[in-house]
DNA sequence: TTAAAGTTTCAGTAATTTCTGAAAATAATA
DNA sequence: TATTATTTTCAGAAATTACTGAAACTTTAA
């Protein structure tokens, strides 16, 4: 893998941004890498390219595949392990929704659900627990909606977005269509 | 503001989740003290609740200034400041997608932009460059598509949501109607 | 003005997170 | 089974990030 100036430009800037993605500098480094290498690295090559620790990549190849953002390889005649980026884009964006929604609501819904079943002690709780609610609604309502997104075929979803701010106009025929009957 | 047992769950939990959402513990337990408070406070009373110093409550507020998601507010005849979680559910919703897409997605964009201009050296940076721009492509859209929807109101962004899967039949009918022009 | 009330800043410290590298574990071949 | 290749683990070091508290600053009102 040469790291040429515009593949190592994109690398650093994978690796500043990752904190803000949920992983930390490297791994974002090793993942760009594998994304715009066209064949499998072995990891070795990658803590070569980056100029990292052996161990620190095996850490990172965990947490990728944790994330399910790279798959493991294998090649007859040869012991080592290659790692290769996902797919196609949709599929690694895919994958980052859902983990970051796993990550990041999942286990904020849960305590909000424990919490609503509580009796309020007082007017301060009966209000905090109404805010609570509203979250609460919030949060399942982007969960629901967000795992039928990703139902629906990446044709449609491209259709969808495409459709931009239309999408307030095809409500309105939807609407008009529903009441007729 | 008196910590009962139930706010004090939810406001350790927001600051533990925190840093998952782009913020530090003491700053995810300041906000979710305003969210669950029923007046404004003031620094002093904030620090007090959270035991944590009052500078680190100058630089808390100061953040969540910068996401927009409280305000301040003054009393005639106090001279103190106080602070509010901005107003509904929907509008810290809102606030905290805007704020996290200026932050992650925007730079990643630009980034990408620029070596998009870049003429590829060999054939390994050409691949890269088709990844890269993929990767442009789907931020872009997801960008636009994010704006179109903010100003969607909140009653059709309801709507959109509670639609779930059903997007797709209202798609399909879409195509019917425009195909038949 | 001056004093009092309040806020912000920031150097230093504490806490947390990340990274290294050597040792242990695992797997493949001879 | 022994040997070699490879990966994983994890204790400690390094780097980063968060927090405190005292000093500097700002604002209000007497």
């Amino acid at each position: 893998m040469q790291m040429t100036p515009m593949i190592e430009s994109f690398v650093m800037h994978f690796g500043e941004m990752g904190s803000r993605w949920g992983f930390n500098r490297t791994v974002g480094q090793m993942y760009a890498l594998l994304v715009v290498s066209d064949e499998p690295l072995s990891a070795n090559q990658i803590a070569e390219a980056l100029n990292i620790s052996r161990g620190n990549v095996s850490m990172g190849l965990k947490e990728l595949q944790g994330w399910r953002l790279v798959q493991q390889q294998h090649f007859p005649g040869d012991r080592k392990d290659y790692f290769q980026a996902l797919g196609s884009i949709w599929d690694m964006a895919q994958r980052v929704f859902e983990e970051r929604r796993k990550r990041e609501i999942d286990p904020t819904l849960s305590v909000l659900r424990d919490l609503l079943l509580d009796k309020p002690a007082n007017a301060q709780e009966a209000y905090a627990q109404s805010r609570l609610k509203e979250m609460h609604d919030l949060l399942e309502s982007i969960t629901t909606w967000s795992e039928e997104l990703q139902r629906l075929s990446p044709e449609k979803l491209n259709t969808l977005m495409k459709l931009g701010s239309g999408v307030g106009k095809v409500l309105d025929m939807k609407d008009k269509l529903v009441n007729k009957r």
